[in-house]
DNA sequence: GAGTGGTCTAGACCACAGA
DNA sequence: CTGTGGTCTAGACCACTCG
């Protein structure tokens, strides 16, 4: 038999998914639910807590508990190039993607100009570097789905667009590294799974509970320079990563 | 100021990473642990989740709570296109990054002859098909890392190595693929994360609140049929993923 | 049998949001 | 102010593992 906070919790996903909670809802709140299941309240929060960490759910100390939920969206590696180089950086494919579902994208950006923190150094290959920031937070209908932040060396960026605080680039990304003299050929990648620190659980708005996708892109030259470095920190439920590649 | 049990779990993380309570070891009981922070044992009970859910910890019911650490296996697209030609599949692979921590690897298989499920029956085109099943569990040095479920369009396998219920396929898979006058000459992959099923839970033995990643493999052949499909789910904090490719 | 973790209760106090 | 969720306690009973 399955604890009875775990059969809370089914009942409730549930009633989430087949739409008797829509997002957007405020949950009855926990004394309420306690006495409808006969338990005791700390057990209907134990059970809120795992819908929470499932991102299924929203507490907020004060107000009530909403109904948060979004579909996950879909990074492709092949149609990530492709809309690479036919919009303004990751923000196209984004605002396709949440256009389809019906959502209306928004976007936040912040530049700054800062050495480059150790883990980015690393990547550059120059410890100690001067790089400008582009730190863009992605929201879905004013859900916050997504934090970007690209590193750029100071001595390609300074005075280029890349300096400009504008949701995107002109052109796109890729080609203005090649106007720039420093066309990218090759990229690395490394995805990894973690619990969000706690100013990006802030950001995101999630419990820090929540697990989050945390991808690292490398875009090198053909002499193997490494010119562009970001990461994407996304909520593991809002995120599947496809790609397809040819076997030699 | 954060919660109190925040801040004993990161006492005891802290304790962990520096080896104070190296893996293997059993932590204090939690009544113990209890009087030493000075709180109660719920407390304690709700720090320790916390640990479990990260992976860095398992407590079993009448013994008592081990520290179980393992760091990170490293996944590398291109490595891996290498390994499949020179070993037996992902076993090569896997068999020498586990030696590499100085760890044991072993190996569990079953082949079982079944139709195919619906979602699987989806990448191969054909519903209501029957399939070979080779379904392996990979160990290192006793704790379960990674379940990896392969299927074979029985027309294809019937007769051949594939059913055979030996860890590694001589002379590697896809190599015996294209003994079989089916050459794989591209993959398709699609990685999500979700939280394992009370199964997949009891055989990794992790808590069902450790998210799992879900990598769905699909090779297919020049003529874009599908003829392999490879599932493997492992908890997210034993896995990066690497990947680099070319930038078009 | 003794000790462990798993679950659950009843009640308490707090911080916070909203009317 | 009222009601919300966040935290915490003290204690209870259970299921389990081990010697």
């Amino acid at each position: 038999m399955k604890p009875t906070y775990r059969e809370i919790a089914e009942t409730l996903r549930a009633a989430i998914r087949s739409g008797a909670h829509a997002p957007g809802d405020t949950l009855p709140s926990e004394s309420v639910l306690a006495s409808q299941f006969g338990v005791s309240r700390s057990l209907v929060n134990k059970a809120l807590q795992l819908l929470t960490a499932e991102g299924l759910v929203r507490p907020r100390q004060g107000d009530g508990t909403r109904v948060t939920w979004l579909p996950p969206l879909s990074r492709s590696g092949a149609r990530y190039q492709r809309n690479v180089r036919e919009q303004g950086g990751a923000k196209g494919a984004f605002d396709a993607e949440i256009r389809a579902l019906g959502l209306e994208p928004q976007h936040e950006i912040t530049v700054t100009r800062i050495t480059a923190p150790a883990n980015i150094a690393d990547q550059l290959g120059e410890t100690g570097a001067e790089v400008v920031c582009r730190s863009r937070r992605l929201l879905a209908s004013g859900i916050p789905v997504s934090l970007v932040t690209s590193y750029i060396p100071a001595v390609i960026a300074a005075g280029t667009a890349f300096e400009e605080p504008a949701p995107a680039i002109v052109g796109g990304v890729k080609s203005l590294y090649a106007t720039l003299g420093y066309p990218q050929v090759e990229a690395h990648e490394r995805i990894s799974v973690r619990l969000p620190t706690d100013e990006e659980a802030g950001k995101l708005e999630i419990s820090t509970e929540r697990s989050v996708f945390d991808i690292l892109h490398v875009g090198c030259t053909a002499d193997g320079r490494a010119v562009e470095v970001t990461t994407t920190v996304t909520p593991t439920n809002y995120l599947i990563i496809e790609s397809t590649f040819p076997l030699a």
